[in-house]
DNA sequence: ACCTATCATGGGTGAACACCCACTAATTTG
DNA sequence: CAAATTAGTGGGTGTTCACCCATGATAGGT
């Protein structure tokens, strides 16, 4: 006892303090799969907003996304240059450039999915089936009232 | 409806990227709040450690909290030299530095619990007390499943 | 037709962070 | 007693990440 391992209690008793170390690990596990695959992050959320809320004009993704429309430029570039998504100007207005899901990153989504459900069963797994729906609908609670 | 704002539901479905975000908001508003005293968040980990388990070899701290000897060498100076700690060399190991905590630090560390119960509550704000015990819980099992 | 605003993009900056190595002092081992 | 090991420390490195600015192209207002 006493481990010397041992993490102070005053500190798991924070809830936030166990949100950040978990959120982190995650975060960590899930970066660390993409890695492999020569992606971040931040492509399968592009990927995901286009699955869910079809085609975006590029700022409109950023803002989205909460990202600088700067680095959405290289994300976006990234992902096209491998064929994930489509970039066409639009016609209406030349400047922007509407942002388009392809069969092929239809299909990398499907995989990224699959590796954030791996993880997730990783980070989960001392949860019954009903303590994980609990979590998700607690989560989800606390993460919408953040976004204001 | 399709708010310009909202999240893909397809990521707010999975409980990794929520607790991903959360996590990341928690660590980031109580950063916030130490850094307008000068401090990190080792700072508070390392006070918390020492309250909670008393005098530590330095190197003790270091594999405790999980953090590059080198790296606790840098805190540790810094707590010591604003007399939050206490440094002593071991008489029977002169190579070793016992850690203890001063007073002040006791003083400091009630102020930064409370500003971590403050985050907590801004965080938190949407749940009722037994949700956030629940909570607690639920994290605090996937935490101590995530220390292997 | 000008002037201003907007979009995409490239490039650069700076903070935070986790690592890693080298060096000194001190201890332990053979 | 010599050699190998360990503790603390200083310094440096590489990565990630969020930001910010400047520029060129295009639109819209007046």
């Amino acid at each position: 006892m006493d481990d010397l391992r041992a993490v102070p209690p005053s500190l798991t008793g924070l809830t936030t303090y166990l949100l950040s170390r978990t959120g982190k690990s995650a975060r960590g596990r899930l970066a660390g799969r993409f890695a492999e695959r020569g992606l971040r992050l931040w492509h399968h959320a592009v990927l995901a907003a286009l699955a869910d809320f079809g085609p975006h004009v590029q700022r409109d993704l950023a803002a989205r996304l909460g990202i600088d429309p700067s680095d959405m430029a290289k994300i976006v570039d990234e992902l096209a240059g491998a064929g994930y998504i489509e970039r066409a100007r639009d016609t209406a207005d030349r400047r922007r450039i509407t942002v388009t899901l392809t069969d092929a990153g239809r299909a990398l989504l499907a995989e990224l999915d699959a590796d954030a459900e791996a993880v997730q069963d990783e980070i989960l797994d001392p949860l019954t089936d009903d303590e994980r729906e609990h979590l998700n609908a607690l989560l989800r609670k606390v993460f919408t009232h953040l976004e204001n």
